[in-house]
DNA sequence: TCGATTCGTTGAATCGATTCGGATCGAAGC
DNA sequence: GCTTCGATCCGAATCGATTCAACGAATCGA
């Protein structure tokens, strides 16, 4: 394990006295080597500590194996669940022995994504974030590179990705809560900015929201809240100042929660008596609340690790029809939610 | 911008009618080309959408312009402020135009961290959450690639690193504790495996106190906590039950601020009439706390980025000695500290 | 004993880009 | 008219690994 002056294929042939082709024989088992020459190989391959290239194999092969994963662009903190995304796709890939490479890229134009893609850097992509309308799902559907995306877009036939009934579910949410005898209902959705840029876990919520609001008869009023603490405090403020009749939220910011619910302190309002909360929210936050939260538990380790498992499939079949997965976990009852009560 | 079947530099050649090597110089700009044909050449270029593969040009160069980061193994969740030097080395790599490789390692004997380490992956590797004795270092320093830790060893000499000074943070805190008349101050600090396992931060820290709780004459508890809010909880109430005569808490742990705040409202103490609570965390927490916490802010940003620059000067510099920074920041007076009184 | 088959190994081509020495050509100098 | 000299461009080597056709030697059957 001493630091060979060099440690190629070459050197390694040399010192055990075979040819390049021989030593790469043993490394990959591609081809039958003899017993003794195998071991006199290995222990010059152990001796100096020698690992092939990974350009040159890179090069060689068309294969880099290292996937790309795009985050939202820094600056923007990530939020709870981008995070377990993340941690989750690397994870899995180093399950398959995979790399991965980050690339913080927002739009189309970014050098990041650019090279990531074009420069052939990684043998697929997995996409966070996406829009309703995705100009990067576009440009990697003309390159003709693997990618899967996490949420997905208005037009998701053909494309391969894993997503949350966000629809079904807060729908799901008010059901239980005009079941609960709630009459007016409010959601909380993630910040203007991405509802307004059609980030499509807001557009579906709020669809699923107005139609179950409807369905039930009820009056719902939605607003949008940045995803951290201080805006959610604000908002909630404001939600109650202005709709003084609300006695529920449905939400699926989980980010602001630890805000709302120091604005439900200050209001003196207890939950669940006074105020009911549910929505659609990483479990880590659900159980972190006080009360916990009757929420459905987004999985987000299932999705890192599937959206992974997606990606290999279209790597190695090409052709193949892309496969998708839409999660739509069960609302876990816990105590945040009760019968509806005049404020 | 179509698809063009090949998209090597051959090919490019080809169809401009020139030889590869001047469209390379083209690219690069290392060698005067005509105007006329460079503008031929980069009309071709912009055609198909052509990017030198990335793999090649490694190969070649030797350079992956690559940078590796090597985070704690996933299962674990990271806290918010690794996310955040995740976060911030990205983004400083981008504005290099580097990109960033993740590795989940633990060990020296990780398959992900051997892979980027031997296989000449990257160009240089910034290491998190280092111990004072580190298998990951002593690895590093053996195959000749450049390095940054985030955080440093017990012997950082001749190595890059950055750092926040924990000891001298929290000795800093005790003594603003003392000048407020406590005589009974606790330590709430990392978990025990970390602290156990050798993590620079939580020894330092512990020292910083123990040295200045002698120095005050203070009667002082150290405690450790996992990182989480639910830990957070429980290691309050244990320190309340175990040591009432406690009237202030310093942490290095940002993660269980949350549950303690929850702990101390259930117990009914109000901060910092009852207690107070001072540390060394990320702003962003100490801002959320109720109070705002007194606290040292740790400069997340300033510290990923300087990681980037540091490596940057050891890839292009290998000889030089390595640079180091030891951040110190200013204990920000909020609001969560008071005189002492007793309970 | 000789041709056929098998096993182990080798040499050379290849992936896509960079880079250096040299070739080509027109213009300038004598 | 012939050499010289820039200005341009080209050809070939190179990076490190993989892979295929092929070759020598040993084994086998007839």
């Amino acid at each position: 394990m001493s630091w060979g002056s060099m440690n190629n294929i070459g050197e390694i042939a040399r010192r055990a006295g075979v040819s390049r082709s021989t030593v790469s024989y043993v490394l990959s088992g591609k081809r039958p080597v003899s017993e003794a020459t195998r071991r006199r190989i290995q222990a010059v391959i152990d001796e100096v500590g020698y690992r092939p290239n990974a350009s040159a194999r890179a090069l060689r092969e068309g294969r880099t194996h290292t996937l790309g994963l795009v985050i939202p662009p820094a600056g923007r903190r990530l939020t709870d669940m981008q995070l377990g995304f993340v941690a989750s796709v690397v994870e899995a890939a180093a399950r398959e022995d995979l790399d991965v490479q980050l690339s913080p890229s927002g739009g189309d134009h970014d050098r990041s994504f650019a090279r990531m893609v074009d420069g052939r850097r990684v043998d697929g992509v997995i996409l966070m974030e996406i829009r309703l309308e995705d100009d990067r799902v576009t440009r990697l559907q003309q390159t003709r590179l693997p990618f899967v995306t996490i949420g997905r877009t208005a037009q998701p036939a053909g494309l391969a990705w894993v997503d949350v009934d966000y629809a079904g579910l807060i729908s799901r949410c008010v059901h239980h809560l005009a079941d609960l005898g709630h009459e007016h209902v409010a959601l909380v959705n993630r910040s203007a900015e991405l509802v307004a840029a059609g980030y499509g876990p807001g557009h579906r919520a709020l669809a699923g929201f107005q139609s179950a609001v409807a369905e039930r008869g009820l009056t719902g009023v939605d607003v949008c809240c940045g995803d951290n603490a201080a805006a959610g405090g604000g908002c909630v403020e404001r939600l109650l100042a202005a709709h003084p009749q609300v006695t529920a939220i449905a939400t699926i910011n989980e980010a602001a929660l630890p805000g709302m619910q120091r604005a439900l302190d200050d209001a003196g309002l207890v939950v669940p008596r006074d105020l009911s909360i549910t929505g659609v929210v990483a479990k880590h936050w659900a159980e972190d609340f006080r009360p916990a939260l009757t929420a459905a538990d987004v999985p987000i380790e299932d999705m890192g690790a599937q959206a992974v498992t997606l990606l290999l499939e279209s790597i190695t079949d090409p052709q193949a029809v892309p496969g998708h997965r839409l999660y739509s976990p069960p609302v876990s009852l816990r105590s945040s939610t009760g019968p509806a009560r005049i404020r």
